[in-house]
DNA sequence: GTGAAAGCGCTAACAA
DNA sequence: TTGTTAGCGCTTTCAC
């Protein structure tokens, strides 16, 4: 590979390596003259700067560090390409680490990121996460550590998520709009703070406004176990409602439909929180509340953008959540 | 940020820094004694090897790029699990660079991977892509460059893909073999070879195997378009079946055997090429011939670990596709 | 078995 | 406006 560095430019042009660097890099010193010839050297060249000198120089990267419980369509993939496409206009890349549901994977994944200095990272903690003493080291690094998404209960981090009580509080004032008063309610793992904040949301907006209405809670934290809640919850009784509080739950929650070939609307309602994609796949299409893990990426991106500039970043930002209508109810 | 060097372990120890370096990394010249010495102070002093160093020294990062269009959960999702799982084994990090469907934002993440002098480049071209010199001139260079999925059609490329032909050749038969005849068959974007492979493969089967069988060829570029394709065919003519080309195909079709009440297997049939994953949202769950993008980026990784090794790499490397019964034929 | 020293390519303080 | 120089942290000859 014939690598150009800025000696070589320094070397055919008879000027210095560091007048090549800042024309390189518009110092105002630099005399437009010089500039010119530098900058039509480097392109005859084919110059491109060595990262890893300047990282080294610099002890940063230009990399932005995305830690994931998992890729798979329900949430993270929009997300990564909401902040894959902000960063790349940055000049950063984004790279990803995955972390299963395992706590392990996730401390490592930690440690790679301060071993590659990235410049930022943005974490979607694990149901099982609990040591906080790696985050609290990462914290005090320099390296600036965002939560989505899940975020850990103990204060002081800084984070970006929808506004999960608004929205599962939307849902249950949408169905107790259209008088529907008994809700099979399946809700994610409780160890998430995001599942019990949206099951408080849901449990108290619905009984707030129609006191005789009826909830029947249950915990899924699979595909399968959804679609299993509904078909029990369907041999015992009838719910003229269902809410689901993910799309992981609402798939599951829909194969359940289909086997008991339930007409929707006419003899169940559905409602969601979700992403937008999987609500548009049956027909009729599922009324949902929309938090946009494409717009929370963006949304990363501005405090990414912000702390860049050596801004101070908001302890937490909230997205608004969004009723999008379908035929479901 | 408290950084340790090998210089602090060296001070500490009152030895030489290269001393330290050889230590650390096993060399065989060192005293199992100093050796022992030097990785408890480099515990004590949770000291992390600078990757910048180390890379600029070595002129190589420990980074995987993938190339590809989206995220979006139809393929790529499982493919980068896949390679970020093995990558992170071998001491590497995946770096994603989405293109779009667009080829100038292609060019652009080549180009950043040049720049960073990732260890290897793993890319699926867009609709759009030509014959660019980018591609050799990364050949040419000392980055590996592996296309997977979708590949170019030019010569003295490597990649690694599932058995297009034979996929296609399977889903004819097993649609044959239960008497389905008369065949509604969508396809994706015609300038993929992908594409063309797969349509040769089901046409000649399809009609090799019975003369007087029927295929109605559509090309449809998004789910919407296969959506309504299904939605025009069964109002002129009623297939007996339908195949789906891909994921993408088949969640449109299925919307469209939704909005027509169509019921599966009695009315009509479906079968597709796939993932595996959207088959089974639906009730009864789709028959589907399987090339999985999880197992396509363990292959991948398999090439690269040889090609880490020093070894060269096989021009293709290709996935033998497996069907997969639902009850939907 | 260990140390001294050069250098990977770049930036920035200091000099001129 | 431009040049000189000293590193950033690590690896690796070459010497002892």
């Amino acid at each position: 590979m014939k690598t150009t560095t800025i000696y070589q430019i320094a070397k055919e042009l008879r000027i210095s390596s560091s007048t090549v660097s800042r024309a390189l890099k518009g110092h105002p010193d630099i005399s437009p003259k010089t500039r010119e010839r530098v900058l039509e050297m480097a392109v005859r060249l084919d110059y491109e700067p060595n990262m890893f000198a300047v990282s080294l120089r610099k002890n940063s990267s230009k990399e932005i560090a995305i830690i994931a419980p998992t890729l798979s369509g329900f949430y993270y993939d929009s997300f990564i390409s909401a902040v894959e496409f902000e960063a790349k206009k940055l000049g950063y890349s984004v790279i990803v680490l995955l972390s299963g549901d395992d706590p392990i994977a996730e401390r490592q994944n930690l440690k790679t990121c301060r071993q590659r200095r990235v410049a930022c990272i943005m974490i979607c903690i694990t149901s099982k996460t609990l040591h906080t003493e790696i985050f609290e080291s990462i914290q005090s690094s320099d390296i600036p550590l965002i939560f989505f998404d899940k975020v850990p209960d103990f204060a002081g981090v800084k984070s970006v998520c929808s506004d999960d009580f608004a929205a599962a509080a939307i849902a249950a004032n949408e169905l107790l709009c259209k008088n529907k008063v008994n809700s099979l309610s399946i809700f994610g793992d409780p160890n998430f703070s995001i599942t019990r904040i949206r099951q408080r949301a849901f449990e108290q907006t619905f009984l707030d406004v129609n006191a005789s209405a009826k909830i029947q809670v249950v915990h899924a934290s699979s595909s399968a176990e959804a679609e299993n809640a509904v078909v029990q919850a369907f041999q015992n009784y009838k719910p003229d409602s269902i809410f689901c509080m993910s799309d992981e739950i609402l798939i599951g929650a829909m194969k359940a439909v289909q086997i008991l070939a339930l007409k929707i609307p006419e003899e169940v309602s559905i409602i969601s929180i979700s992403n937008g994609f999987f609500p548009r796949l049956y027909f009729p299409e599922i009324t949902y509340v929309e938090t946009s893990g494409f717009k929370l990426g963006q949304l990363v991106m501005d405090l990414f953008y912000h702390a860049v500039q050596g801004h101070a970043i908001n302890t937490n930002s909230i997205l608004n959540p969004i009723l999008v209508r379908g035929g479901s109810i």
